[in-house]
DNA sequence: CGTGAAAAAATAGCGTT
DNA sequence: AACGCTATTTTTTCACG
């Protein structure tokens, strides 16, 4: 049985909203002024916006963009991660929430249950951290791809 | 024939700079009294340290953590990439730059050449845009993990 | 790199629609 | 409920030691 989940705004968000996450997303350290006018509003205004865009938690953060390179850990991996039974998504969630070498974790379409972004420092600390996803009860297996270098990162625009 | 290849410090970094890094992943709102204290300097330091990060590359950007579900463009997907003969990095590089929906591309071990992370409005706007990826002539063929749900996602620290 | 002064921005209060 | 305006505090910025 098939619904239509007509869900739009599901976080009561409008057209000023999103122009205040256009401009925060390609410059997190963008002042309120030029916030402000990316969205047409006065800067006061659009703190109040932003302050309130991360309150209701469509904004979870502001991060920086950082050249892997530059950091101690460098060595990344895209993990697809098959399943034992069907553990929910919470239960995933838990699990691998205490492996702080797994930075992004989905469900995915496909053949894999899950698909990992992991960071470690090097080669051996990447395979010990993929050693602890697999002796998780939940996980049967994972396929791993080294990341070797970076073509393109841009914000998501 | 290995080579052991000791480049400790690529580009010039020392432990200030990695905590101001540390900092800035954490949140990229910081003010530069914050940034500072975590680093050990006085405000005006701390911004000459940042600025220069940023001027030498190892900062790419500032962008904002933001929930997909709140973004006109919600539809996330993993895509493998196999290509044709050998094309270089630099090739696939200029090949992928002219599709905005590619927000993340890599080279990667393993049986598949490269490794995207593409965002789309939804499912046929995703469909086109890894149309577009297929029909450049480096690339042969695909294989897409359409994200279902996010598990977790969290700072690079 | 730190200091200190000047300029800019962030913040909180208030009146308006 | 949300905006703009204004006054105050904080931060940014830059020249100098």
């Amino acid at each position: 049985m098939a619904v239509i989940c007509t869900r739009p705004d599901p976080l009561g968000m409008d057209d000023i909203d999103e122009a205040i996450i256009r401009c925060v997303l390609r410059n997190a350290r963008a002042t309120y002024a030029q916030i402000g006018k990316a969205a047409g509003l006065s800067p006061s205004a659009a703190k109040r916006r932003l302050d309130r865009l991360v309150a209701t938690g469509a904004i979870r953060g502001f991060s920086a963009l950082v050249d892997p390179q530059a950091m101690a850990w460098h060595t990344e991996a895209f993990v697809e991660v098959y399943c034992t039974g069907n553990p929910t998504p919470a239960e995933l969630t838990k699990a691998l929430h205490d492996i702080p070498e797994v930075i992004e974790a989905c469900t995915v379409s496909g053949a894999a249950d899950a698909m990992l972004y992991m960071l470690a420092r090097d080669i051996p600390h990447l395979e010990q951290a993929i050693q602890r996803v697999r002796s998780t009860a939940l996980v049967d297996r994972t396929e791993s791809a080294i990341v070797l270098s970076r073509l393109l990162t841009r914000p998501r625009l």
